[in-house]
DNA sequence: TGTACATCAGTGAACGCGCGTTCACTGATGTAC
DNA sequence: TGTACATCAGTGAACGCGCGTTCACTGATGTAC
């Protein structure tokens, strides 16, 4: 029995506990099923069980709520591309390469699965800080290393490794817009990935290694 | 005194001529200026001075303007596009160049002028029907055009154009994406067509008579 | 040319709803003595 | 250990609003004779 198990059911005492981060968990909950454009404050109030006025003792109004939720998004997000890097063992031409490709791979994967937390993110739903200042993204900073890491290994040439972590970024974004919202077939993702690998010129040699 | 100076004034007569066009064009205005989530049926009908029941006579429901908005929408992005591919002269190498480049730039510039146009082209708000069959996308088959004229005169290598099409759209959407939401500068545009020109490896010979 | 009438394109009132936010409040909790 | 009290975390009723959609209707239009 997990602790979720009482989510949803009748608080047991009159205090919630951590009413904040329970709002937070119910929204991103029910942006998953309904969209972001149909968020309701009181929709989450009532998911949590708790009176629409008592969001206000956390959030000043819905847009903090919105902002909270997008924050935490962003954190998961980042958590998983990190844990996939991570799956990766070695440190060789090869295993860089792997890197690169689990990190793009698990930005579509996540999107992928709830296509509506993705939108929330970039729907303009929400003011972006995270990538506003890439510098200090966190994920924008694991694309770097990634791509310093090929080059460090000789898998991309140095001309290669220019502005690579933005255009990378980009072309891993819109294949992951498009393909969510219908525009490309979910196959084209990984002709994608090998097209990003092509043009940054990782050698066949490593490639073939597979 | 243009005809569109009468378009919030009260009608003259009680016919109004051609309603369902005057819908379409008003819930685009207030897209433009409010967002997609905030379209609403009532303020369509408010804005062409007509009751909002008035508008079942045009649309089964709210979700057949926005569809219409959206088919609108994307035929004016596509012609738009033409007319910047058009406006490059010339049968060689480098107009081949300066046509892509236009493809490319004229996509960021539409979605960059009227960011929520494009939020509810790709925002999830409507289901696409154009590029989702992309065989049939006028403005995906006028990239393919680009792609093969650029083969045509040598541009580039046979190789470069295997799956280019998807692989110069997702890149071009998705940094188009990312900086109207804020997640990226937009001076970083002009370098991802940089990228994508480089990656498709475009003779420096012609990049250089630019 | 005038009139009857069918068709078309609108009106306007009403429906029930869910929304974000406010306010005065009360029940629960913990701390000081 | 017991009690008074300040603080904290909720309640619940109410506000005014705008929404999508429905319905019976009426005014305008054009056509047939």
């Amino acid at each position: 029995m997990s602790i979720n198990a009482a989510k949803s059911a009748p608080r047991s005492s009159y205090h919630h506990g951590d009413l904040q981060w329970a709002l937070i968990e119910s929204a991103i909950k029910l942006v998953r099923k309904e969209g972001p454009a149909r968020l309701s404050l009181r929709a989450v109030a009532a998911d949590v069980g708790v009176s629409p006025s008592a969001v206000y003792h956390y959030f000043p109004d819905k847009d903090a709520l919105i902002t909270g939720v997008a924050h935490e998004l962003f954190a998961q997000l980042f958590a998983m591309q990190q844990s996939a890097v991570q799956r990766v063992n070695g440190n060789s031409a090869k295993a860089a390469r792997e890197k690169f490709r689990a990190l793009g791979r698990s930005y579509f994967e996540w999107a992928h699965r709830d296509p509506n937390l993705f939108r929330l993110m970039f729907g303009g739903f929400c003011a972006i800080e995270h990538g506003k200042d890439p510098e200090h993204d966190p994920a924008f900073a694991m694309l770097q290393s990634a791509l310093d890491e090929l080059l460090a290994h000789g898998a991309i040439e140095k001309k290669a490794r220019k502005d690579a972590e933005i255009f990378v970024w980009a072309t891993v974004h819109g294949a992951t817009n498009l393909i969510i919202e219908g525009a490309m077939p979910a196959a084209a993702y990984e002709l994608i990935l090998d097209s990003i690998e092509t043009s940054l010129g990782i050698k066949s040699a490593v490639r073939a290694v597979k």
